[in-house]
DNA sequence: ACAGTTCTCGAACGAACGTTCGAGATGCCA
DNA sequence: TGGCATCTCGAACGTTCGTTCGAGAACTGT
């Protein structure tokens, strides 16, 4: 199938659009599966075409992949500086990353299940963007343990597992059944801080402090 | 590199011993990325020799699949027939599953990540036993939901957060800085069940039968 | 030793792959 | 209008892919 929208005529956001579209055609087929001409067909410029704007396949994925997740790092940064409740950053760190997932579930498709695809060098350079993703959810989770008495629970695993319910996600969503960004970032972050089980008390609400919805056009 | 073990002789375990090898070589290079010649290495069967055991190589990731996922669901079925106590029930398939992924990473990732890989009509017939598996992990949990007056929580959302985060651990697993399967069974199912907080009494302990009551002051 | 089944593999098939190249179109400033 | 840089693409390249085929080796029961 074609592309549907009109071909942008300027370098700069034809180059966008590529990434665009390419994103989806590996998303839908995985990197290896899916063939340059699978991407000239979908972005509907031509075979050779496309290597006026990307030298490699190779280096097309990796500006997916880096771009994409520059973005979601960078706007969370952005968001986690007016908040110091380590409760509400946690939850800025699932809504900022469940944001992202629904409205391009393709690009983070791309990002969680294409990471291995990448050849060296392009491989190192996305691992130091998520390892600088990492290392904050791990300084929120912390901040977090910090607050109370913390329990006897490796906080590796617990990050991870984390990023585990957050990035699980693209395998099964489905926009028709399930809640949206808001509510399931209320779901995750509620398995993660109190588990389901209920407390013996009454429901908990977990939202705390003054999280501004935090409706911003971004930079 | 070659194999370093010996080729079996009967056909019945060369069988296996392709079907071992083949996942190994999936789970590091995809099952796109994999090429039959690289199987043929691994194996040290001949090209052609593969086909005289399985018809294409879709067949052969199918029967990766379809066993892999046999296996670990009529182990858990046969763990789970003794044990009635609901959490219990759900420490049993975090343990099941978590002991498997780690005794048998290849097949796990396999598993995990080249479900899309597979054509019609196989596609449709490990979706079958995945949701098999699914149904049964659903029905642990409502009987978790069904012990005590359950949160307003989605069990959708909760039974598929929890695979989250099972289903992950092949993406950070390492043996040399994580704990066991029996340590990480533990924190997963501490973090699915209270969560990551302190519920401000004693630090809980999992392994009860009743639900132990935890007055909770949180936060 | 023979016949028949089971198993093995080198060689080759057409198709599809990522990438290249040079000729032609288009846009922009003189 | 002319000259130059930017952009486009059909055609082809060498390689690798999954799969096939037929000849022969190895095993089995007699």
């Amino acid at each position: 199938m074609a592309t549907s929208l009109p071909i942008p005529r300027d370098s700069q956001s034809k180059l966008v659009h590529i990434l665009r579209y390419s994103a989806q055609v590996f998303s839908e087929h995985g990197f290896e599966g899916a063939s340059m001409r699978d991407i000239s067909r979908a972005t509907g410029v031509s075979l050779s075409g496309l290597y006026y704007y990307f030298e490699s396949k190779q280096k097309l994925l990796y500006l997916i992949q880096k771009n994409t997740f520059t973005y979601i790092l960078d706007r969370l940064y952005a968001r986690l500086e007016r908040v110091r409740d380590p409760q509400a950053r946690l939850r800025l760190l699932v809504q900022n990353h469940l944001e992202y997932f629904l409205s391009h579930p393709h690009e983070m498709k791309v990002l969680s299940h294409e990471e291995e695809a990448l050849d060296e060098p392009f491989r190192r350079e996305v691992a130091a963007i998520k390892r600088r993703y990492y290392t904050l959810a791990r300084e929120i989770f912390d901040g977090l343990a910090a607050e109370a008495s913390p329990p006897a629970l490796n906080p590796r695993i617990a990050v991870l597992s984390l990023f585990g319910m957050m990035n699980w996600v693209y395998k099964w969503y489905n926009p028709e059944v399930d809640p949206g960004a808001e509510e399931l970032t209320h779901s995750i972050v509620g398995i993660f801080l109190h588990g389901v089980l209920p407390s013996a008390t009454e429901h908990p609400e977990f939202q705390l402090a003054a999280v501004p919805a935090a409706e911003s056009e971004e930079t």
